[in-house]
RNA sequence: GGCCGAGUAGUUCAGUUGGUUAGAACGCCAGCCUGUCACGCUGGAGGUCGAGGGUUCGAGCCCCUUCUCGGUCGCCA
């Protein structure tokens, strides 16, 4: 038999009884039952297939191999003497005539055993990537992640989106995250930048006249990982608009998103359009996030009027928020852990008190609750067996404790969450501007390349001290989806007064702008579209769609936390004279 | 960079108040087993307890230093 093979592993039913097939694949197992009998499961991409061995001549083949050799086999398909309805192939086995070695493994020992690889530990997996894909159940995600990637293509090609590709070699820019940065051989001391994103790109083509673009794009920054945010790279469905609003940026993705979280989710059920839309004032004090999960149905109160003198001391002075939870039975034990996990994640510490069966305030901060009942009562609509966890700081420490309290006790107390949806919203009118913690002074809150509200005419307002710049706010916008921040958006500054008023704000001018973004700049000044865009990020919405909490587990090859590759050893030393071409000399390394 | 957690057999883990030769499961090796499918049974090999130092008659365990990994905060326009 000259081909490859005429069936994979997964294929092979009751039907083909008495077919010559040929099949290859990896030994996955070999089950010996006897003293010439033994059952090798053989696994391709496909599945697993059993070979049942019967003769002295194929024992030996087999067992001259160690577990995870690749081999071919040539038989004919039987019907199971004792037949294994769990498997799909369980119906039928391979009577091998000829086994040939394809790839012999040459260990009898491996690092991890294939089918628990994901309870290894993750270096040893990293190191060991692929053997670790070879796990169907890691390999799955990495199958998702290709079918959503193909998904979203298709969805924003119908939506006459063109795929667009822009360099990866480019220049720095100066805002936003740190750049990784490639050295220029032709050019001494100079350097490329990979992109943070194709944010002056994409706008460069709104301006060039194509309407409507969208990419797969690969981002590079030179940030800390976290465990929803890989290091290094990632990948975003970067999209752009020409003459577009936010209306037109909302509809497309609600439009193009539910329909593929509820076929390739872990969840059949996603939100309708049009999403839930809140503003970010309104989410940081009701939801104290600025990314709130609607699948749990808590919420903030200010209680700071009600509770500021009531006699306990961290609340003096200061913001307090309340999150009443009806109906918990949690006891003060698991209440506590509940908390000391809350205050691990928000680094603050939080209080508590309940209203018993019978009524009555009691437990944690209860005693200073009492004189306050009737109005905490009418003001929480409190009733029997509610909890009441109180959080406390300045502002946005009360409402940053109070995000970090709804998402620890939503899943934990019954009743409050709906986990098996997705929940999407849109985060909008965030502010244009911010008082800089280090500065103190006006900066940016997001970015530079959104339009303010209201356009020149605003900036001009608070330029003569009309309006407060903190009260400005753009058409900029996040995707909220259970939790997770997916994407922020933005109808972008395509005027280049107005770009040059806002930047004068945070006491940069023109020249500033025409340094930072030339391109841009000068583009702009030869008639530009009004222009809106959004940038999912593609590796977060896999890891919502898989139900992962690790972002490595939907990256084929992923990088550790402090970006190594520890698979490939990068990044590693190179030959000097590779330096020496790049004009580079590295000093301060003992080697 | 701060804080928290972890590091013991190939893998996942247990290891009591500091006390004899550091255990289990899976994997591996050998033998037995003619219908297994997480096969079963018997036996065996396998350890620098992350590294270095200290306390002690005696350290996997206590102390100090350090390395690595993970989580979290900073950071991520």
């Amino acid at each position: 038999m000259t081909q490859s093979r005429t069936h994979n592993c997964g294929v092979l039913r009751i039907e083909n009884v008495g077919e010559k097939v040929k099949i290859v694949g990896w030994m996955e197992n070999v089950r010996e039952v006897g003293a010439n009998l033994a059952f090798v499961v053989l696994r391709d991409f496909y599945g697993t297939t059993q070979v049942v061995i019967e003769t002295e001549e194929m024992m030996n083949i087999v067992k001259s191999l160690n577990k995870e050799s690749t081999i071919s086999v040539e038989g004919t398909v039987r019907e199971r003497a004792s037949k294994n309805p769990k498997q799909p192939t369980g119906d039928i086995e391979v009577v091998p005539e000829k086994i040939e070695v394809l790839g012999r493994c040459r260990y009898n020992e491996l690092p991890f055993e294939i089918n628990r690889s994901r309870e290894a530990d993750e270096t040893l997996r990293l190191k060991y990537r692929y053997l670790d894909l070879r796990n169907p159940e890691v390999k799955k995600n990495i199958v998702l992640r290709c079918n959503v990637v193909a998904a979203l293509r298709q969805a924003m090609m119908e939506h006459d989106f063109l795929e667009i590709t822009t360099p990866i070699l480019t220049a720095s820019s100066p805002e936003g995250a740190r750049d990784y940065l490639v050295p220029a051989r032709k050019h001494p001391g100079k350097f490329y930048a990979l992109p943070q994103a194709p944010q002056q790109f994409k706008q460069l083509l709104m301006t060039s006249g194509f309407d409507r673009y969208f990419q797969i794009a690969p981002c590079f920054r030179d940030e800390d990982a976290r465990g929803d945010r890989s290091p290094g790279e990632f990948y975003q469905l970067d999209m752009e608009m020409a003459f577009a609003t936010q209306e037109d940026v909302f509809a497309v993705l609600e439009d193009v998103l539910p329909p593929i979280f509820a076929k390739y989710g872990t969840y059949d059920i996603a939100s309708k359009p049009p999403f839930k839309r809140i503003p970010y004032l309104e989410s940081m004090e009701k939801y104290g996030s600025d990314k709130p999960d609607l699948r749990i149905d808590l919420t903030a109160t200010d209680v700071t009027e009600l509770l500021s003198d009531c006699g306990f001391g961290p609340f003096e002075g200061n913001v307090i928020k309340a999150i009443p939870i009806s109906n918990c039975t949690l006891t003060r034990k698991q209440i506590e852990k509940l908390l000391t996990d809350a205050e691990v994640q928000s680094g603050l510490k939080s209080y508590w008190f309940k209203v018993d069966d019978a009524g009555a305030i009691a437990g944690g901060v209860a005693k200073f609750m009492q004189e306050k009942k009737e109005e905490l009562t009418e003001k929480l609509d409190l009733a029997a067996n509610t909890l009441v966890v109180l959080t406390t700081g300045k502002k946005e420490e009360a409402q940053k404790a109070a995000g970090v309290v709804i998402k620890t006790f939503g899943p934990a107390v019954p009743g409050h969450m709906d986990k098996e949806r997705y929940e999407f919203c849109w985060i909008v009118d965030f502010p244009m501007y911010e008082i800089g913690e280090e500065s103190g002074e006006l900066e940016f809150c997001h970015n530079p390349f959104s339009m303010p509200k209201g356009g020149m005419e605003t900036l001009l307002k608070a330029e003569r001290g009309e309006i407060d710049p903190l009260t400005i706010t753009a058409d900029q916008y996040d995707l909220v989806c259970n939790g997770v921040e997916l994407s922020s958006g933005a109808v972008r500054n395509h005027d280049p007064e107005i770009m040059i008023k806002s930047f004068e704000m945070v006491r940069l001018g023109e020249e500033d702008v025409k340094k930072k973004f030339p391109a841009m700049y000068n583009a702009f000044c030869y008639g530009a579209p009004p222009h809106a865009g959004i940038a999912p990020g593609v590796d977060r919405m896999v890891m919502l769609l898989a139900g992962e909490d690790s972002i490595r587990e939907i990256i084929p090859f992923p990088m550790n936390k402090n970006a190594q590759d520890v698979m490939m050893g990068a990044p590693g030393t190179v030959m000097q004279q590779q330096l020496d071409e790049l004009h580079i000399a590295v000093v301060g390394l003992d080697e």
